[in-house]
DNA sequence: AGCACGCCGACT
DNA sequence: GTCGGCGTGCTC
């Protein structure tokens, strides 16, 4: 009598649960493996699933079970390592398994493709082609184009759909080029190689030295390092070197960014260093590049993984170790969909891989610095900078009483024209982009209001709209105002836009450069602008945090920010600890060692505790400060915390389903859950829905999981759960 | 989430 | 008389 078999099976699918299913028919039981892909019935679709685990036993009655379809693998896509973190993310933030496991495979592989590489072909100067002049084309005009096409390109190879955007029968003289030996093709299989010439490591100074020995020592076993290293110390020599040595060892590099610094500059300061081939995964790839590079991790045939935060979920076959760059980056939450934090889950997978994982950043996470005070990670200090420029002080201008010019002080503007004289640049930082937060009439007080959202509408001069920043609503701005009629519309308060004009005029001269979302939209953009400062073409630059981060512009002397008090006062408990990060970031992108920079930050609260622990001691002493506050209000990191949040076009809705909840809450919970709410979210309308919050605070973690394991299914079955749309947020970034 | 079934209004 | 509105229920 043989055994009966059945498959446990992670569908993708909302419902927190997975599915149990007979085995394919005419399939050797003893080939089947958790993490292989199968085809199953499910309802009246077939859908992808995952093998979870091959079991000898099944709660579902016999007759409801349905028989697998077929195998998508011979081998498994998921390796046991990263099921069983993907098991355990699933559980820890309560998030469906089939989404979870989804999530983590390339697009590809979730649409059923076999895993298996796929070369992609391109084309590329070859050394003789680079060189070569487009003159000596000038009888054959389809191959001088597609010679300037390639040349624009260069280095970068192109593809077929790359020519066909710009020319139609371009494969003739592509030929006629290759045969010329100008063009070479050349086959991608989602890596990036170096050239062949290989720098040799920047000197280092004794603390990274030291840093870089105290991971390296720990190779081949889990420990979590926080290196705590000023901009400009030169952490990312440190990531190169331990990478350097776990590559010698024959071991692999996993390497997690926040997306926008997963710049063309970074990639190439890896590719300069490393003779390995590294896989990059960035937004920019298509979904075959992405798989192939997933897969060339898998085979060991690339040494370094960089990637942002959904690269976490890579499988690696000689894990070396992992780091995570700019620890404190929000980017690492992922907060729509499947919800998980990046950097907690790659430590529990360091921890189970037994490997060394490194936490790096200037202005750590509260939470980060906790774990070290408490001895989970050891830390690493860089204080000095790699340039031996010091670290230029913060001057606060107290706006108090202070006659403004558009936003600007006179100290500020004095100051300003000070640097700009002297021929030196100057950066101005202002966390609101459009011209102008808000449009309000003269005569009536009439206000431009989100028909969708609970805020106002930014006035954006250049394209000459109202939009919305929540929703995206977008309106051509109105000839008058629309209640009274008066024609004396008036824009209210400072955006990027409105900065960069009064700047063009004050200081008609010198070139101003904006830099938000807005003005880096087109491709390539972002880096004709960052050249123009660079060759010192323009002198004045204004910009959101989109400046503050990665970028350094030695030439700038004077850092300018507008306005330091949207943090300060920010709804949120965290928004004090992303404004002192931005400031410090923000200043830091200054100065070299002949040229110190000097900082100007306009705020009306110079009395302000934080701001002042920070300004006149530091970023460690701001967090120390900071987490006091954190430990007396009983907020994270020192308590766990949760969110169960809801969302209708009704209004009630979202509430009547919070307070069932509170209900079923109140008797499952421990004595030591504290639930808080319901509460209209503080932006009760966004998009045309209104939203609603409870949240859930327990001093430890273990009760406030126990809850929410036997909550959440109860949820499920809730009535008025069905007409709201409702998720969890275990360890939330924000409350908002 | 999909995708069905199911029971009440404006149309060829 | 039907086509189709989206409320409700289910997926091994």
């Amino acid at each position: 009598m043989p055994v009966p078999t059945f498959l446990r099976i992670a569908v993708p699918s909302p419902l927190r649960r997975s599915f149990d299913y007979l085995p394919p028919k005419g399939v050797d039981i003893d080939t089947l493996q958790a993490g292989q892909r199968v085809r199953i019935p499910f309802g009246r679709q077939v859908q992808i699933g995952v093998i979870l685990a091959i079991r000898h036993e099944s709660d579902i009655e016999p007759k409801r079970l349905r028989h697998v379809l077929g195998v998508l693998d011979q081998t498994p896509v998921l390796t046991e390592e990263l099921l069983a973190l993907l098991q355990w993310a699933s559980d820890y933030y309560h998030q469906p398994i089939g989404e979870m496991l989804a999530n983590a495979l390339p697009v590809l592989l979730r649409k059923g493709q076999p895993a298996q590489a796929r070369a992609e072909v391109r084309w590329q100067l070859t050394a003789s082609g680079s060189t070569a002049s487009a003159t000596e084309l000038q009888r054959a005009p389809k191959q001088a184009a597609l010679f300037t096409q390639l040349r624009h390109a260069h280095p970068l190879p192109l593809s077929a759909p790359d020519f066909a955007a710009q020319h139609t029968h371009w494969r003739p003289p592509l030929r006629a080029l290759i045969e010329r030996g100008w063009v070479e093709k050349r086959l991608l299989y989602g890596l990036s190689t170096s050239n062949g010439t290989v720098e040799d490591p920047l000197p280092v100074n004794s603390e990274q030295q030291a840093a870089i020995e105290a991971i390296t020592a720990r190779a081949g076993e889990f420990a979590c390092f926080l290196l705590d290293g000023v901009t400009g110390s030169g952490k990312t020599e440190v990531y190169l070197g331990v990478i350097a040595e776990i590559l010698r060892q024959g071991k692999q590099a996993l390497v997690l960014v926040p997306e926008i610094s997963l710049t063309p500059q970074t990639v190439a300061r890896f590719q300069r260093r490393f003779a390995c081939p590294i896989a990059i995964l960035h937004s920019g790839l298509s979904d075959r590049e992405r798989l192939d590079a997933w897969l060339a991790a898998a085979a060991n045939e690339a040494g370094i993984v960089i990637g942002t935060r959904s690269a976490l979920f890579t499988p690696l076959a000689q894990p070396g170790v992992i780091i995570i760059d700019e620890e404190h980056d929000t980017s690492f939450k992922q907060q729509d969909g499947v919800r998980y934090h990046a950097r907690d889950v790659a430590i529990l997978r360091a921890r189970r891989l037994g490997i060394p994982i490194v936490l790096g950043s200037a202005t750590p996470a509260l939470e980060s610095l906790l774990n070290v005070e408490q001895g989970r990670y050891q830390s690493l200090k860089l204080s000095v900078r790699a340039t031996g420029a010091a670290l230029p002080p913060i001057q606060t201008i107290d706006l108090r009483g202070q006659p403004l010019l558009h936003g600007l002080s006179k100290t500020l503007t004095d100051t300003l024209r000070a640097h700009l004289a002297r021929g030196e640049q100057a950066l101005l930082f202002l966390n609101r982009r459009g011209y102008a937060p808000t449009l309000c009439c003269h005569d009536c007080g009439w206000l431009a209001d989100c028909p969708r959202c609970d805020a106002r509408l930014t006035f954006h001069a250049g394209h000459q709209r109202l939009r919305c920043h929540h929703c995206g609503t977008e309106q051509v701005l109105m000839p008058s105002c629309p209640d009274c009629g008066s024609t004396a519309l008036r824009a209210l308060g400072q955006g990027t836009e409105r900065i960069e004009e009064a700047l063009a005029e004050m200081f008609p001269a010198v070139g101003v450069i904006r830099i938000d979302r807005d003005s880096t939209r087109r491709k390539g953009a972002m880096q004709t602008m960052l050249d123009s400062i660079h060759s010192g073409e323009k002198q004045l630059l204004v910009g959101t945090q989109m400046l503050a981060k990665g970028h350094h512009f030695p030439s700038v002397t004077l850092v300018g920010i507008l306005d330091a008090d949207q943090g300060l006062f920010g709804a949120d408990f965290r928004a004090s600890e992303r404004m002192a990060q931005l400031i410090i970031q923000v200043a830091g992108r200054a100065g070299r060692a002949d040229k110190p920079g000097q900082v100007l930050l306009q705020t009306y609260h110079p009395e302000h505790p934080l701001l002042r622990s920070l300004l006149t001691e530091g970023y460690a002493a701001f967090a120390a400060q900071a987490l006091r506050e954190r430990r007396e209000a009983e907020l994270p990191p020192y308590t766990a915390m949760a969110i169960l949040r809801a969302e209708a076009t009704d209004r009630d809705r979202p509430l009547g389903f919070l307070s069932k909840a509170y209900e079923l809450a109140s008797g499952l919970a421990d004595a030591s859950v504290e639930l808080l709410g319901p509460l209209p979210a503080p932006m009760e309308r966004r998009a045309g829905r209104f939203r609603a919050q409870l949240l859930l605070q327990a001093p430890q973690r273990g009760p406030l999981q126990h809850l929410l394991t036997a909550w959440l299914p109860a949820l499920d079955e809730l009535a008025e759960g069905r007409k709201v749309r409702w998720s969890i947020d275990v360890d939330p970034a924000d409350t908002l």
